[in-house]
This record gives structure tokens, C-alpha cells and sequence, in this order.
DNA sequence: TAGATTGTTAATCGATTAACAATC
DNA sequence: TAGATTGTTAATCGATTAACAATC
């Protein structure tokens, strides 16, 4: 396993190791300090091994009797994660949804970050300036926007998804449950609110 | 495989195999009417053994050469995903989120209904009455509620959570990214809507 | 009968876990 | 050395796909 297949489940663990190596006071951050895989996996409350496939993968390999390196560890994870660099992302549609998305505050440990709104009529919201469609293609141009969340109603999203894709757009995350047709260069992940709570009904308990 | 375990993949697709065969003009619907899997995996853009599997482990086999009864069909898809007689949900935490998820309206083809919001303190948004938290233990009892959705913010999810499950919830869909920590007869689903985001900046394309 | 459509069995693929060998 | 901790290989599990047999 090598850093170019990281899983998206490994992916989803990855800030919860960084958030644990940073606050917690049981790993020492001097120079040399190091962490083992067993210490993570109890205060997370994952398998150790699979954590040592996660950090190996990420980090390369630790050392047997003593570890992981705490400050390569951070390294890694910080350069993977992207949370210094954050990659910019656009959210399309500044309805009840968008506008939660707008003010969201947990991207940044993710290594992404919302730096604009677009709606089909400008507006101003909850002191972010919303822009109007018309300039969103400019605007991804001019900052390399490639990603974007959209938050448009159902009746909407082909349409919009169309637009989204002229300003050179490439990736999406979609809420609508329409699942908009894209040429192939362009990836559409749907984000089901409805289907992890019909998904949590079913699940026996 | 039978209805027992219909996994969460499949439950996905049942509410797409539910509307297309409602709406799709290829679809008719007398008395004795029949489709075949490969007509509905052609248009839905799945495999066709899939959809025979996930048909037959919700309404039994199909028969050779003519398909699957439609209105068979049509019933077990609405029985099991409940979308005649949907599961009602509460929300606990009424800013910008979970008023948005209050006024969300994609639930019901998935069988659950929000049928009230919670906050510290009761309010009115939107045309829709907030209740008080003190009145969720209350109300819970009163109805049957066993499914909350939290979008309340990381700083506040373990308290509030302890009270939703003080009110009778055992099953928590939760936007924050705190996992909160519950007895062992509490499920606790993660929505996180940040890490689907990373997911995708990191997927190759 | 022939052909459309189904069901079944085995193969594949990815993620996780278990068992064990390696090493500092 | 002994023991803590790692890495590796194989097993398991679930979802999907492929190949093929069954049947109306």
C-alpha cells in the first residue's frame, strides 16, 4: 500500500489521527518523540493494525519497539490532508442549505475551504457577499476553482449542474437527489441526507 | 439473500427503482404488467444482475422471460421503504442547518418525516414552530420517536446528545463532527459532509 | 422450439481483521 | 536477552460482476 491509494475510509480517520497526535497530552512532542499505533487505536477506538496500515501508508513505515515519529507523523498527515493549503471549493445555490454550508466551520481540518457563493440573483447573507451566476465562470478561471458543492433544488439541477460544468468545474458534490448527466471528465458524488436516515431506520437495534 | 438483509447499497437504489417504474412511459401498469430488470438497469445506468438481486431479495423471484410484476413491485418497493406510512424524525438544533433540513423536502420517498425541531430556546422560523429542548422528552413519549437528526455545533454535541438520548432516541444521524459517546444501544450515524468534500479533491480524475 | 429473461454459483475487489514473523 | 512494537501474509466479510444454467 502506497500513498497514491489512500481510501476514502482511511481518509475519513486521517484528521481524527492529527486531531489526537496535536491535543493529546499523552503524546509528547519534543524532537525524536514518537507515538505508537496501539496508543491511537485505543483512545479512537479502531483496530491497531489498521491504523498501522493507515500511518505506514501515509508516513512510511514506523519502527518496531518504539513507533511512530510524532513530528513526521504530523508532517504527513498536515501535507496529505492539505489543512495547511486548503484547496478552494465554490457552493452554488445560496438557499436555507448553502447558506448552512457557507457558515459551515468544519472544512478547514480537511484540507478544503468554501471562498464563494453563487446564487441565480446576487444577494447578501449572513455577512457573506453572495455572487450572481453570471460571474461564476470568471471567477473559477481567474482562482482555478475546480470543485464545487451544489445545493439546488431538485428541479434545478440538471440546468445549473450544466452551468456549473461551463465554468470549469470537474467535481461535484451534489445534494439534490437528481443525479445530473456529466460528460465522463467530470465526477458527481451524491450526498444523500435522506437515505443515511432511511439507512439508520432500517438498521437493526 | 432475503428482505432481512437488504444492505444500505441497495436500500439506495429502492427509492430509484420505486420512481422509475412510477414515471417511466416504458413502465405499463394494467392488471399483469411486467418489467424486466435489464429495461430498469439500462435506464437507471446499473448492472443488471444487481437490480435482479436487489428485486428479488425485496419481493421474491421474478419469472423467466416476462420480469418482475409490476405492481408487485411498486408494493413491496413502498412497503419496505415505508414511503406510505414514513417514520417520523425529530431535529435537535435549529441554525442554519437544521432549519434547512427542517424545510428539506427529499424525505419522504425514503420513508421518514420530520415532524418537529428542538432548540435551547423555542422560536418560530421559516413558518415552522421550534420547541423548546425541555419539551423533547415530552413530546418523544408522546409520539413514538425513536430518531433524532443533531446539527448542533462540536462544542455542545456530547451534552445535547446526552439529552436526546435522556428523551428516549436511539438512533442519532449527527452533523457534527464530535463523535459523541453512548450507551451501547445507541446508534450513532456520522454525516459529514467536510470529509465527502476531501474525498473528492483527493479522488483522481 | 427458440429466445428472452431469470436464478445461481463462482470470481473479483476493497476494507478489515487475525495470526504470526521480524526487529530494535 | 526479552519484550514492545512493527510489518506481512492470509483469512474474512460484503458488495459487485461474470459466467452459465434454468425456465417459461
Amino acid at each position: 500500500m502506497n500513498i497514491n491509494d489512500i481510501s476514502r475510509a482511511t481518509l475519513g480517520r486521517l484528521p481524527r489521527y492529527l486531531e489526537f497526535i496535536e491535543t493529546s497530552p499523552e503524546v509528547s512532542h519534543g524532537p525524536g518523540a514518537r507515538v505508537s499505533s496501539s496508543l491511537i487505536a485505543r483512545n479512537l477506538g479502531l483496530g491497531e493494525v489498521l491504523v498501522r496500515k493507515d500511518l505506514s501508508a501515509l508516513a512510511g513505515a514506523g519502527r518496531p519497539k518504539t513507533g511512530f515519529d510524532v513530528s513526521d507523523l504530523e508532517t504527513a498527515l498536515r501535507e496529505y490532508i492539505g489543512s495547511d493549503n486548503p484547496t478552494p471549493v465554490i457552493i452554488v445555490g445560496a438557499g436555507r442549505l448553502g447558506t448552512a454550508i457557507l457558515n459551515y466551520k468544519g472544512f478547514t481540518g480537511f484540507g478544503v475551504e468554501v471562498v464563494a457563493a453563487f446564487d441565480r440573483s446576487g444577494s447578501k447573507k449572513n455577512d457573506r457577499h453572495i455572487m450572481p451566476l453570471e460571474d461564476m465562470r470568471s471567477y473559477c478561471e481567474k482562482n482555478g476553482i475546480r470543485i464545487a458543492i451544489m445545493a439546488v433544488s431538485d428541479d434545478a439541477c440538471q440546468t445549473i449542474c450544466d452551468i456549473v460544468i461551463e465554468a470549469g468545474i470537474n467535481k461535484i458534490l451534489n445534494f439534490s437527489q437528481v443525479r445530473p448527466s456529466v460528460p465522463e471528465n467530470v465526477l458527481v458524488e451524491q450526498l444523500n441526507i435522506a437515505l443515511s436516515l432511511a439507512a439508520l431506520k432500517h438498521s437493526g437495534i
